[in-house]
DNA sequence: GTCTATAGGTGGATAGAC
DNA sequence: GTCTATCCACCTATAGAC
């Protein structure tokens, strides 16, 4: 391995990046080594070189959306002090993925969860737990501080969130109309304030 | 065709039965005509008689399922007339689904949108469409008759509704656990409540 | 690290006998 | 309406040369 210039990619992270953005668009079931190794313009054999088999690649996929989901969550917290504007922010956070006809990699997978190699569904299930923990986290905290107020655990109304916002992207994007989705989380949100 | 006996079931209709179960747990694209014709002892070749296609069989299912949906839809402003009732009831609909670690047909093929014919396509939103017409009927007359209390277009609420219904089960599922949709369900209607 | 070549299987779909 | 037989494209994955 040598130092590489800023320009250049290493063909791992090509792989994922290719690899990433079919899943999230066509599902783990509906892309292939082929599609992957056609667009990179290598062969099916190298692609294999750098990742054994279809499920050890979904699975370097998954472990590397969650840690970039959780520094984007890390940035949010760091930004952003009040537990409205940083609710905001995460709904921004699923609206960019939306736009180019994305779905979330997890709630991508979720569907075809029993199609998935046990690692990944794991994986799958950390993503959310993660999310759900940082999002009960935001919902008691703004709800002492007087900003938000909502019945019940901080960690409940999480799961509310969590699951209306991968809804609202699953069923936007079968319209084409990433307005769909955002119009939902805004009401979402607008829910949640105290006021 | 004849007159059949009521413990009968038309080839077409097993068929049906059979590829609803699979695409409700394993996606359109993880399931394949082999599957079906197996689990039937009928060969691939009797299958392609009834549905030439792939695709031509995904459309049947989704009109099947909007339809079956549409009259449990009927079912329900039969039987009760309070919109608080009615939504506990549509979302036990979507509960049943769940059991059996099945997804929405709908929601599992909202997410393989992007490799659908145009015609199973057109039927999804079609669905969605139906739904929202009737959560937006619901919500409204719940509204005017003091039942509910939500701000905005009726409509608007039925499609957050909608989302976080469906995205509930997806996230639900990934964990097999009921409890967790139910528990969501509750909290979205719940925050309705107009008292 | 990438290639050619290929294995071994399965995908959807068709032809034609019964 | 169901079967056998078959087509061909594609799938994931491996072996071995460079």
């Amino acid at each position: 391995m040598r130092a590489s210039a800023a320009s250049e990619i290493a063909t791992v992270d090509r792989i994922l990046d290719v690899a990433e953005r079919l899943v999230q668009t066509l599902g783990f079931n509906g892309f292939s080594y082929g599609d992957v190794a056609g667009e990179l313009r290598i062969t099916k054999a190298a692609l294999h070189y750098h990742f054994p088999t279809k499920g050890a690649l979904g699975s370097r996929l998954v472990a590397r959306y969650g840690e970039a989901f959780r520094g984007a969550l890390a940035e949010i917290d760091a930004a952003e002090s009040e537990a409205r504007r940083k609710l905001a922010r995460y709904a921004r956070l699923h609206a960019g993925v939306l736009r180019g006809n994305r779905m979330c990699l997890c709630g991508m997978l979720a569907a075809d969860q029993a199609t998935l190699p046990r690692e990944m569904r794991a994986r799958v299930r950390a993503f959310f737990d993660a999310n759900e923990a940082w999002l009960g986290g935001v919902l008691e905290h703004g709800r002492r501080a007087g900003e938000l107020r909502f019945d019940g655990a901080p960690r409940e109304q999480a799961r509310v969130l969590l699951s209306a916002l991968e809804g609202a992207m699953l069923v936007a994007r079968s319209y084409g109309d990433v307005a769909r989705f955002t119009s939902v989380a805004e009401r979402l949100l607008a829910a949640l304030a105290a006021d």
